[in-house]
DNA sequence: AGGTTAGTAATTTTT
DNA sequence: TTACTAACCT
C-alpha cells in the first residue's frame, strides 16, 4: 500500500478511497478532516483519475485554501500548480471574469467591500426618499445579503418573501441596488456566487463547459455552506456526481451568516446513491475533554449523530475544570494566575488560548495580562485591509485604475481635507446624474465650466491633475513607485505625519507595508482583486504569546490549554442569539461551546462570575446552563463553583418562562415544573437598608422576585440578586 | 467647511 | 466604558 494511505485509519482510508460518486464525510472535531481532504485530493491525482486542473476544491477561508495547497504539494512531492483550489468567492470571481457579459458586467468588474456596499445602499435609499433614521441601511444590507445567500436575484424574490423593511419596499430597493452595481461595473461578495449560479442555471452551454472541466469536486466545512453555495455545487456536480463534502454539523456556528446545516441532509436527498463516512477517532484531546464536549453537545436535537472516541493511546488526562468567581475581575485574575503557573511549569504561552464569546470580552484579560507582563496577542479584530488608512490608499489606487469608480472617488475626494464637503459632493453627484457620467468627470466639468469656485475649485483641479499625472506615471515607473508618489503628492501621508494621535505612526507603518505588499503583484488590477478577496490578517505568529480570540475565531485551531471564561446566562449563551433565534439560537450557542471545548488538547478551564461589569455598571449573573450540562464525572468543580451551581438550580425565576428551551429535558423539567416559588419569608421590602459585599450600603428601591434594585450610597443604582445582600 | 459637543447604542463576521 | 453620529457652533 502506498505510504500516504498507510498513515490513515480505516475510516479515513475509506473516505479517501471512495473516489467515485457522492460522498459525505462527517468529521468530528480533531478527527483528521484536513488530512483526509488533502490525501484524497492527492490520491485522485496520483491514481491518474484527473489532472490537477480537473479537480475543483472549495474552502471557506483563504487560510484553509493555502493549507490545502501546501499539504497536497507535500504529498505529491512537488508544487501543485494549475489547481482550481480556493474559496467559494475566489473561484466564483475567477469564473465570473470569463462570463461577466452574461450578467451585464465587464470582465474587469470591481469587487466592493462592505463600506462601499453600505455607501451605495445609502444612496439608493436616499434616492427612494427613505428616512435613514427610520430604516437603517445596515438592516437592508442584511436583508439583501440573506436573499443573495439563498440564491435569490431580485426577480426571484416573491412579494411574499419581502420583509416589512420600508413597508415592503425591500425588493424594489434590492433591484435598484443591483442596477447601481451594474452601472458601476461592480459586484459585491454575494454577487460573485449569485451571478455565477444564475449563469449556470440559465446557460446549459456554460454549465456543460464546467462539467467537462471538473471531474471531481471537494468541499471543506460543508456545514457552513449557504443555499446559493449549495446550488452552485449541485449544478457543478450534476452529471458525474463525483462530489465529496466534508463537514461537521456539530460545528455549524455561522447560521447567522446564512449557513444552513440542512444542506447536509438535502445533499443526501439530491444524491440518493451517496455514501457517508464518519470520522470519530479524535487524535487531539484527552478523554475527559472529549467526554465533556460530547455530553454537552448531546443536549442538541436533530444531530446527525457522531460519537467522538479518543484516538490517542495517551488520552488520559485531567478533568475539565470549572471555576466560579465572584466577579469578572477575579475571573481575569484567576486566568492570569493559571497562565503564570503553567508557564512556570514549562508550558509554552503559544499553547494557551483564552476564548471568549464576544470581542469586547478580551479587554479584561488584556488588561490583566499587561499588568502581569505576560505577552499576548489578540487574534481577529480589525484586519490589515480593513484599516482606514489602507482602505483610503486602496481607494486612491482604485480611482487610478478605474476613474469611473465613484465609490472610491467619493471616499478620498476629501481625504485629506481639501475643503470639498457635503455641499460640493452633492453638486458633483447632481452633475454626474444629469450628464450620465462618473463623478470624476462631473468634477472635471464643474471645474472647467465654473460650476464650483474658490477653494473647492482649486482642490478638485489639483486632485484631478494629480490623477492624470499618476496615471501617466503608471506604465513608466511601475505601480509601486506610482502608489508611493500618489500617497505623497496627494498629501495623504502628510495627513498622518501631522496627526498627533498615538495611532498615527502605526498607520504610516501600515502604508509602507502596503507598498511592500504591492510589489508582489504584477499589475495593479491583480492586486486590487487580491485585496478584495484575500482580506487577510498578516498576523505575526512570532513570539511565545497567549492567544486571545472569539470562539468563532478559534474554529479550526487547537491549543494545549484553553480558557473558556464568561459562561453565564446572557453572555454565553448569548441573550440576543436566543431572543432572535430561540431554540435554534440556543443550539448554535451550544455548538459554539462544543467548538470551544474541543479546541483543547490537554486542559480546559471553564469559568463564570457572579457579577459582571457591563459597560458602566455591575450586573449579577447566573451560571450558564452549559456549565450544568457538563458531566460531573469529567469535571472538577471549584468549591464555590459547586455552590453556585446549586444556586442556579434553585433559581428558576430569572428565565421568567421566557425560554422554556430546556423544558424538554428530563433533568431540568423538574426545575421547570416546580410550582411558582412561594413568597419568600425573607423577602426584602422596598426601603430596606442593605449591605452588599462589593457595593457597600444602600437602600432597596424596587423588587422583582429575587432581584433587587438598590440605590447604593457610594456605587449608585444597581440591580442585584437578593442572595448577595444582607440587611444592614 | 470643519470642529466640537451631546446623545445613543452596544454578538459572532470565513469572503 | 467606548465609539460613533447628529446637531450645533465658529
Amino acid at each position: 500500500m502506498t505510504e500516504y494511505l498507510a498513515r490513515l485509519n480505516p475510516a479515513q482510508r475509506e473516505a479517501v478511497e471512495t473516489v467515485d460518486g457522492p460522498l459525505l464525510v462527517l468529521a468530528g472535531a480533531g478527527t483528521g478532516k484536513t488530512r483526509v481532504l488533502t490525501t484524497r485530493f492527492a490520491h485522485i491525482l496520483l491514481t491518474g483519475r484527473a489532472a490537477p486542473g480537473q479537480v475543483l476544491a472549495v474552502t471557506f477561508t483563504n487560510k484553509a485554501a493555502r493549507e490545502m495547497r501546501e499539504r497536497v504539494s507535500a504529498i505529491l512531492g512537488r508544487p501543485a500548480e494549475g489547481l482550481w483550489l480556493g474559496t467559494f468567492h475566489a473561484l466564483c470571481a475567477r469564473m465570473l471574469r470569463r462570463h461577466a457579459d452574461l450578467v451585464g458586467l465587464k470582465p474587469n468588474f470591481g469587487i466592493l467591500d462592505t463600506d462601499d456596499q453600505l455607501r451605495l445602499l445609502k444612496q439608493v435609499m436616499e434616492a427612494a426618499r427613505l428616512d435613514a433614521k427610520r430604516w437603517a441601511p445596515p438592516a437592508l444590507m442584511a436583508v439583501i445579503q440573506r436573499w443573495k445567500d439563498r440564491g435569490l436575484a431580485p426577480d426571484r424574490v416573491t412579494p411574499a418573501e419581502d420583509t416589512d423593511f420600508a413597508n415592503g419596499r425591500a425588493r424594489e430597493l434590492y433591484a435598484a441596488y443591483q442596477e447601481r452595481l451594474r452601472a458601476l461595473n461592480s459586484a459585491d461578495f454575494g454577487d460573485l456566487l449569485l451571478h455565477m449560479t444564475e449563469i449556470l442555471r440559465g446557460r446549459p452551454d456554460v454549465l456543460a463547459q464546467y462539467h467537462r472541466a471538473f471531474r471531481y469536486i471537494l468541499v471543506d466545512e460543508y456545514q457552513d455552506t449557504n443555499l446559493v453555495q449549495y446550488l452552485w455545487l449541485r449544478l457543478l456536480a450534476q452529471g458525474h456526481h463525483n462530489i465529496c463534502c466534508v463537514g461537521d454539523d456539530d460545528q455549524s456556528i455561522y447560521s447567522w451568516r446564512g449557513a444552513e446545516v440542512e444542506n447536509i441532509l438535502r445533499f443526501e436527498k439530491d444524491f440518493p446513491e451517496s455514501r457517508i463516512v464518519r470520522l470519530e477517532a479524535n487524535y487531539r484531546s484527552t478523554r475527559p475533554i472529549l467526554a465533556a464536549a460530547s455530553a454537552l453537545i448531546a443536549h442538541n436535537e436533530g444531530r446527525l449523530g457522531k460519537t467522538l472516541r479518543a484516538g490517542r493511546n495517551d488520552a488520559d488526562g485531567e478533568k475539565v475544570r470549572v471555576v466560579s468567581l465572584w466577579d469578572s475581575d477575579e475571573e481575569a485574575r484567576m486566568v492570569g494566575e493559571r497562565v503564570e503557573t503553567w508557564r512556570r511549569d514549562g508550558d509554552s504561552l503559544a499553547e494557551m488560548a483564552i476564548l471568549v464569546r464576544a470581542g469586547f470580552q478580551t479587554r479584561a484579560f488584556e488588561e490583566r495580562l499587561i499588568t502581569l507582563g505576560v505577552p499576548y496577542r489578540v487574534v481577529g479584530g480589525l484586519r490589515f485591509y480593513e484599516r482606514a488608512e489602507i482602505r483610503d490608499a486602496i481607494a486612491y489606487m482604485r480611482v487610478l485604475n478605474q476613474p469611473a469608480d465613484d465609490l472610491a472617488f467619493e471616499r478620498i475626494v476629501n481625504v485629506p481635507r481639501r475643503g470639498v464637503g457635503e455641499v460640493a459632493l452633492r453638486t458633483m453627484h447632481q452633475t454626474a446624474r444629469e450628464h450620465g457620467v462618473p463623478l470624476t468627470e462631473a468634477a472635471a466639468r464643474l471645474v472647467a465650466e465654473g460650476g464650483v469656485k474658490g477653494r473647492v475649485k482649486e482642490s478638485l483641479a489639483a486632485l484631478l491633475h494629480g490623477f492624470a499625472r499618476w496615471r501617466e506615471m503608471l506604465p513608466r515607473d511601475g505601480h509601486v513607485v506610482t502608489l508611493a508618489t500618489m500617497l505623497d503628492e496627494s498629501g495623504y501621508t502628510d495627513m498622518w505625519k501631522q496627526d498627533k494621535s498615538p495611532e498615527a505612526p502605526g498607520r504610516l507603518e501600515n502604508l509602507k507595508e502596503l507598498v511592500r505588499a504591492l510589489a508582489d503583484f504584477e499589475t495593479l488590477a491583480g492586486f486590487l482583486d487580491h485585496v478584495a478577496l484575500v482580506m487577510e490578517n498578516e498576523e505575526s505568529a512570532e513570539g511565545d504569546r497567549v492567544s486571545l480570540m472569539t470562539l468563532h475565531g478559534a474554529k479550526g485551531l487547537e491549543f494545549d490549554t484553553v480558557f473558556l471564561p464568561g459562561w453565564e446566562e446572557g453572555v454565553f449563551p448569548n441573550q440576543r442569539a436566543m431572543d432572535e433565534s430561540g431554540l435554534k439560537g440556543l443550539e448554535e450557542e451550544r455548538r459554539l461551546a462544543y467548538v470551544g471545548l474541543t479546541r483543547a488538547r490537554r486542559r480546559a478551564v471553564v469559568s463564570y462570575a457572579a457579577n459582571r461589569r457591563i459597560y458602566a455598571n455591575w450586573q449579577s449573573s447566573i451560571p450558564s446552563r452549559f456549565v450544568e450540562e457538563l458531566p460531573d464525572d469529567q469535571v472538577e468543580r471549584d468549591g464555590s463553583a459547586a455552590m453556585a451551581r446549586e444556586t442556579r438550580l434553585g433559581i428558576t425565576s430569572v428565565f421568567n418562562g421566557q425560554f422554556p428551551l430546556v423544558a424538554r429535558r428530563q433533568k431540568v423539567v423538574e426545575v421547570w415544573e416546580q410550582p411558582a416559588r412561594p413568597p419568600r419569608e425573607d423577602a426584602i421590602p422596598v426601603g430596606t437598608r442593605v449591605f452588599h459585599q462589593k457595593f457597600g450600603y444602600g437602600t432597596v428601591t424596587a423588587t422583582d422576585d429575587d432581584r433587587l434594585d438598590i440605590a447604593f450610597d457610594k456605587a449608585g443604582d444597581k440591580r442585584v440578586l437578593d442572595r448577595f445582600v444582607e440587611r444592614a
